[in-house]
DNA sequence: GCGACAG
DNA sequence: ATCTTGTCGC
């Protein structure tokens, strides 16, 4: 392994001390109404161009938004979280004062814990902001045993140190599954059902595919799909470099 | 040694 | 994630 990645690593066993992981009903719970923020990003070059979809929870859109960032650090399996997370939370930021719009839950696009060092992009997120979070990948990176069903709800454990961190969630009868794990302040159980909850009838939530297609257009600079621009956010600051 | 590897 | 044409199907 590259000195590199061995600081990268460290640091996030480091970060996963602050990790809260409720059991059960516990912890975070989505009443009607609130605020609710899915997220994705979309490359061209150096630049992260953030989509976000903001909606009340079995409720109202509040509007769909995009903007653009530098994205100073390369991509590298499993250390996702030190290239999207300062982008994503500058984004967060830019709402949270310019728009004054707090969310009670962020979802991401990449794991929360179902992670070899149980710290993806969607902890990382939780972390800074303090704000529940849960991940939703459409690939993942522990391997898992057992046989899905096919029908939407279908569910499979995904465990890393013998510990249980997420599942191979069926999201629509007969279609690839998704990988859901929360991130932070959230029970696995809540994320589950939480997502089995988002409106939509694909493989992917309609938030996140918004959110997806937001960030997919800002990137071309098309209006085509309908999105608040906010433009560029300023510059992310490197974070947790302790 | 080789392949796999969130986005 | 992105580079890329056509094509099959609802």
């Amino acid at each position: 392994m590259q000195d590199i990645e061995k600081d990268l690593a460290l640091q996030q066993e480091k970060l996963r001390q602050w990790v809260e992981i409720p059991d059960g009903k516990e912890g975070y719970c989505p009443v009607k109404g609130d605020k609710i923020l899915a997220l994705d990003i979309q490359y061209t070059e150096d630049f992260a161009h953030i989509g976000g979809d903001f909606f009340e929870w079995q409720g109202k859109s509040i509007g769909t938004f995009a903007g653009v960032v530098r994205a100073s650090v390369p991509y590298i399996p499993s250390y996702f979280c030190f290239r999207e997370g300062p982008p994503l939370l500058s984004f967060i930021e830019y709402l949270q004062k310019q728009l004054s719009i707090v969310p009670q839950l962020i979802i991401i696009d990449g794991h929360g814990i179902a992670h070899p060092r149980k710290l993806g992009v969607a902890c990382w997120i939780g972390i800074a902001t303090k704000i529940p979070t849960l991940g939703c990948a459409k690939d993942t990176l522990v391997h898992y045993q057992g046989e899905l069903g096919e029908a939407k709800g279908s569910r499979v454990p995904v465990l890393v140190d013998s510990n249980l961190v997420g599942y191979v969630l069926r999201t629509q009868d007969g279609i690839k599954p998704l990988f859901v794990s929360p991130g932070h302040l959230v029970s696995l159980e809540t994320s589950v059902e939480i997502v089995l909850s988002l409106p939509g009838e694909y493989r992917i939530p309609d938030p996140l595919r918004n959110a997806d297609q937001a960030a997919r257009h800002h990137a071309k600079k098309s209006q085509e799909f309908p999105y608040q621009d906010i433009g560029e956010i300023g510059e992310v600051k490197p974070f947790f470099y302790i």
